[in-house]
DNA sequence: ATAGAGATTGCCT
DNA sequence: GGCAATCTCTATA
């Protein structure tokens, strides 16, 4: 079966039922008059709605910078971090939800000499989209994209689907980064990928510890 | 108005 | 392992 476009109705789902589905498919980078530059999702967090989730852009309400979170899923959400980086969430849920999920890490395919030449301080094959900041910078994405449609095949970024990740090779654990909500296992991520970010989440599906 | 923290990365010791 | 770079939002005045 081809690659196609994700069905924007398969992200109206919690984001945390969600982000693990996100595991496998493609994010792919088709901008007019450049060469395609594509990975497939190893690695995503969940992040909840208004006064849900502490963690989350949207937990006090809707601000010009986190609008496009409130807006109909499969849209792209993308945010400067640090205000040195670019982040890049899937929009999920229904309409008006606020609930997104944050790509944190992908398996290059298309175009890792594109990759390569817009992340020069990468030294290894695994430095260069494993960490969110990382992939929007191999995959050229800024504040211009941030409510780009990812389910229009028109669009400059797209997700299309991609091979299934049997229930029991995904790991999870605790978000990367934050300080509030802490306690909630909701970063995903393929086992065992070299993509995958650090700390790698070990926990199974059953929350056992993996090794 | 001003200050401090933040969903990160890379360089330094 | 520590820490700087530097934009957006929130809290406090």
């Amino acid at each position: 079966m081809p690659q196609r476009l994700v069905d924007r109705d398969s992200l109206a789902g919690s984001a945390v039922e969600v982000a693990p589905r996100l595991l496998g498919c493609r994010l792919v980078a088709a901008r007019p008059g450049q060469p395609v530059v594509s990975g497939v999702i190893v690695e995503t967090e969940a992040y909840g709605g208004v006064g849900d989730d502490e963690a989350s852009h949207t937990f006090r309400g809707r601000t010009e910078r986190n609008a496009v979170m409130f807006g109909p899923a499969g849209r792209l959400y993308v945010y400067r971090i640090y205000g040195m980086h670019w982040c890049a969430n899937v929009v999920v849920g229904a309409d008006g939800d606020g609930t997104a999920v944050l790509v944190r890490a992908l398996s290059p395919r298309m175009g890792v000499d594109v990759m390569e030449s817009r992340r020069p301080k990468a030294r290894r094959a695994s430095d260069l989209t494993s960490g969110p900041g990382k992939l929007c910078a191999a995959l050229g994405i800024d504040g211009s994209d941030d409510g780009v449609d990812l389910c229009d095949s028109r669009s400059p970024l797209q997700l299309r689907t991609g091979r299934h990740i049997d229930r029991t090779a995904i790991r999870r654990g605790p978000r990367v980064g934050i300080t509030k909500a802490v306690d909630r296992p909701w970063r995903f991520a393929i086992a065992d990928d070299p993509n995958v970010s650090r700390p790698r989440p070990r926990l199974t599906d059953e929350g056992e510890s993996d090794r």
